[in-house]
DNA sequence: GGTAGACCTGGACGC
DNA sequence: GCGTCCAGGTCTACC
């Protein structure tokens, strides 16, 4: 019989729009059903894998929505019901918790969803806030490094091996065992390419040796006397990990003041708001453009791109991994 | 400080 | 089925 656990959530929290708020919900090993309205995956726990399946109640009629107004099937506050697939001790349940309150930004809470809203009213309505990330900065580091230089089926494609060769039981691999592999095996079996020292690289920076704490040091990234130049500069100097890597990494952080721009940015910046003129141009004209929304920049920015995403594919809620997933970029929608 | 070119993979396309 | 081209961000060497 395998534990069951119920978890408080704040009570503007919708599973269906705040697990499927950003990309990595469609990254292995995430699998969102969306006949069920669910989200599974395999976390690594102290004594092993673990298979959870996360729940949330639904409305006994599903609510009518206006015309241009995407409805979430989920009760706002309801508690998560996570079923996992064995027995957890003690231990493990407190880390399971904790991995599943940063995956899901629990810790977020409706003053900090009034605050955004205060500072950008467009997503008021929806509640949109929170923007999912995984339930370790190790495996949120790893991700962005597989978006980085490839299309996105590439990276969907990325993930999946790299949980099917070295996580444990379909997991995402743990910091030590990428620090153990070799190079070469993460080119060849998990298709990598040149990234392949750089994320062994890596992940030794996040393995204490010995006496030594590990380098990359999540409580000192998050800490709010951490000013944000002074934690950017230091994603940066990480193998990898350049400009727009840096940017992403800072809002998975929690720290939104940044942008993380890229190709997607330009096409936005031309498609979406209508500018013109040369790329470097209109890329100073994007930092402009979010200039108001100060430190929640970043969700303002990525609001437009999801909003955009669904206009063109349908709640993202409802979107199939194996379709959407592979066209997830604005040139493919 | 700015820029050119190399780094890999997978998909699209033409033959 | 094969070859070619292209998209994608980081890093290094060079000016």
């Amino acid at each position: 019989m395998g534990t069951r656990l119920n978890i408080r959530v704040p009570a503007d929290f919708v599973l269906s729009r705040d697990a499927c708020s950003y990309g990595y919900f469609l990254l292995a090993p995430n699998h969102w059903d969306v006949r069920q309205q669910t989200l599974a995956r395999m976390f690594l726990l102290a004594e092993g894998g673990a298979r959870a399946t996360i729940t949330q109640e639904q409305r006994n009629t599903h609510r009518t929505s206006r015309p241009g107004r995407i409805s979430f099937p989920h009760v706002p506050g309801a508690p998560l019901r996570v079923g996992f697939d064995r027995a957890l001790t003690r231990a493990e349940q407190i880390q399971a918790r904790a991995q599943l309150t940063r995956m899901l930004r629990l810790d977020e809470d409706e003053t900090h969803a009034r605050a955004f809203h205060a500072l950008d009213p467009r997503w008021k309505q929806s509640g949109r806030s929170r923007l999912y990330r995984s339930p370790t900065l190790f495996e949120d580091v790893l991700k962005t490094v597989t978006s980085c230089n490839v299309t996105w089926p590439s990276t969907i494609h990325m993930n999946r091996r790299l949980c099917d060769v070295l996580g444990e039981s379909g997991s995402f691999p743990s910091a030590r065992r990428m620090a153990r592999a070799r190079p070469g095996t993460l080119r060849a079996r998990c298709r990598v390419g040149y990234r392949d020292q750089r994320m062994v690289e890596l992940a030794k920076m996040f393995v204490p040796r010995g006496n030594k704490p590990a380098e990359v040091d999540e409580a000192w990234l998050t800490d709010p006397s951490t000013d944000d130049d002074t934690a950017f500069t230091f994603l940066t100097s990480l193998p990898g990990i350049g400009p727009y890597a840096a940017g992403n990494i800072m809002q998975l952080l929690g720290r939104y003041s940044r942008l993380a721009l890229d190709s997607e940015s330009l096409r936005h910046g031309k498609a979406v708001l209508g500018m013109t003129g040369t790329d470097a141009s209109i890329m100073k004209r994007l930092a402009a453009h979010y200039e108001p929304f100060g430190e929640f920049k970043f969700k303002s920015y990525w609001f437009e791109i999801w909003d955009y995403y669904e206009t063109k594919r349908g709640a993202s809620h409802n979107w199939d991994r194996d379709e959407v997933g592979s066209s997830l970029t604005a040139s493919k929608l």
